[in-house]
DNA sequence: GATGAATGAGCCTTCATTCAT
DNA sequence: TATGAATGAAGGCTCATTCAT
């Protein structure tokens, strides 16, 4: 009975902070970070100023917790895209793993101009923490150890962040601003630098 | 005797715009963009506040011309160290150019932390008035026509590009935030993929 | 058996509105009263919000009835001390009774700078209901019963209360400000006033 | 020209400035200075809510200035008002001095309780910046000297302190509280005591 | 009695921008 | 050109108080 209770109080709260970062994430894509205030979110929210400051410390906080929550909801659908597929190579696989990301932000420009660079590969972020990741960081190792290549451990785990950078970086240019060119056309020339540098 | 009144006029109001810029630098540099006020940036220049809109349309305008400018500075003197050497080829040529940059804002990371991901590559944004720039086009045509490589000159330019945004990224990252690895680990591993990139 | 329950219930109660007065003169005194936030009270003191208000109006009623409990707490001991004492006269003793409040007080500044100049010579607050106070009220009535003065009865009481609003006022500027000068200065001349002002 | 133009905006400032002081003092004065919100004192000076800003730091600014001046304007007219007068000793000049501040605050029963215990007695404030303050200090130094008593200098200015802490702290109590009585008999007593501590 | 999530009025403060001088 | 006092919308944040559980 009272852990019922209490539960059901749990799950308010829950659902209370969700519908927050619901809110804040729609303005934050339509309006801007900077241009949203708080006033707004909670008035989308359906909720009052106050409760806001219950579950984020101010806008930065939110904005944190929203980033970490949107990549790994994309990470983590294209790591289910991954596992349903049989690939020629590990190398490949992480390929369509790039490219599964890369095709999912070009159909949500206004999304990836709010990570804008902030876009958190999830797994270089030092978050032990945090529970749901636990599932994304085993994906890391597996990317890890299957690599064929020259370089040692230490070097592959740095050749694997400058490429996630390099991928973030490369697509929000060409995604938003078509620099050096449109991602139809920087894609092809990228995964294939991409390949370039795991097989050498 | 008008021309030179003039002439003192013109003068007169550089200085000015020059004051104006150099205390907006040292305080983005300080203190960050956000936290720097209009009226501080007067205040230290020694100008009234209404001055400063008389230069700059707002606090993002002074800011864009102010990373222009820095941005341009650093990379006109990466352009002198490089032209006073003789290298093997232009591959190296163009890393010792970037490993020259990288060297730079390694001791600087203030202003790199000012400059963030928004360094310019000068040569890469569409400046057409601005005349200063004219020799760094030139440096870049030196650059892109030297590269003896399988790629397309549209492949080439696109490359050249993915490898700016890569090292701006990647040292930034390094720099800042230490990730993946301090920045002396880091630049060794990214200057062979560099060259591994051009030289296919 | 039912007696018992409310004999713990009562003895409960008293316990959390202790743990409440206790939580609030330790905040009070380190940061100051504006400073203090009922949230902070009662995480110090370990019970819930609505709680508090289950045994306090407001942080006004609080405060008073620290006010009230804490001065109450240093006169009894200043009695005390005084009916273990023999005195050449009734003034003598008086003077000890005041130098003692003067010295537990500068011993304990932050205790002083909390009660600022609210202390309360808790005999002349008009407090029936307490009934903690009533030994207190008697001690008064001894005081002012054997005091040998030409003042009449009316008159001495408030050259009493005259004399205490001087001790408190000014101890508390030479305690808190040093002015006119530290304690250790004015207490005599203080003193040496005083028995001046009881024994024309 | 330049002058006169320069005078005319220092004029208008000083003008704004006094407006917000008015305005603060009146609503201190009847609604409390908590309760106050400075959202009300722009309103009824008439200028912008950043106008505030301008002039003072905080609500605690404006209240400490509103203090200094309301009382050094009270202390400016008793001595005004002692020195039309002839009397047989210093002694007697400075109970009029008193006397005169003390049925001035009777009749300003709001004012006093806004100043609360806080009235300043000028003289005594380290303030040495403050121009308008020099012949308050002249007018201390004049009490000071006169007086025939047995005190040493040192001693002096310390019970003129007391004395000062004395009356401001009694008269406040007996007017706003009436304790230990009205301020009616109250007086007499109070300043047959002052007289009985200077002539010794 | 006890809880603590939710409230929302209310406050302070900042700052880009204007405009009379 | 240059000034800087004035503006006031805008926004962030706090906190005493309530009330369903």
């Amino acid at each position: 009975m009272l852990l019922r209770k209490e539960g059901r109080r749990a799950q308010k709260k829950l659902i209370k902070e969700n519908k927050l970062l619901d809110a804040a994430y729609h303005l934050f894509v339509e309006k801007g970070i900077t241009a949203t205030a708080i006033d707004e979110i909670v008035k989308k929210a359906g909720v009052a100023k106050g409760t806001f400051y219950l579950y984020f410390k101010d806008k930065e906080d939110i904005l944190e917790k929203l980033i970490l929550k949107k990549s790994s909801e994309i990470v983590k659908k294209a790591l289910q895209e991954v596992s349903n597929k049989e690939f020629p190579s590990p190398v490949d696989k992480f390929l369509f793993f790039l490219e599964y990301i890369i095709d999912y932000l070009s159909k949500n420009r206004m999304l990836f101009r709010f990570l804008k660079k902030d876009f958190s590969w999830v797994f270089y972020k030092k978050i032990t923490e945090n529970d749901q990741l636990v599932e994304i960081k085993k994906a890391k190792e597996m990317f890890l150890k299957n690599f064929n290549t020259n370089y040692s451990q230490e070097e592959l785990e740095m050749v694997i962040f400058m490429i996630l950078e390099l991928v973030s970086s490369l697509t929000y240019s060409s995604i938003v601003n078509s620099e050096p060119a449109p991602i139809e056309k920087v894609k092809p020339l990228l995964l294939s630098t991409i390949r370039k540098i795991l097989e050498n």
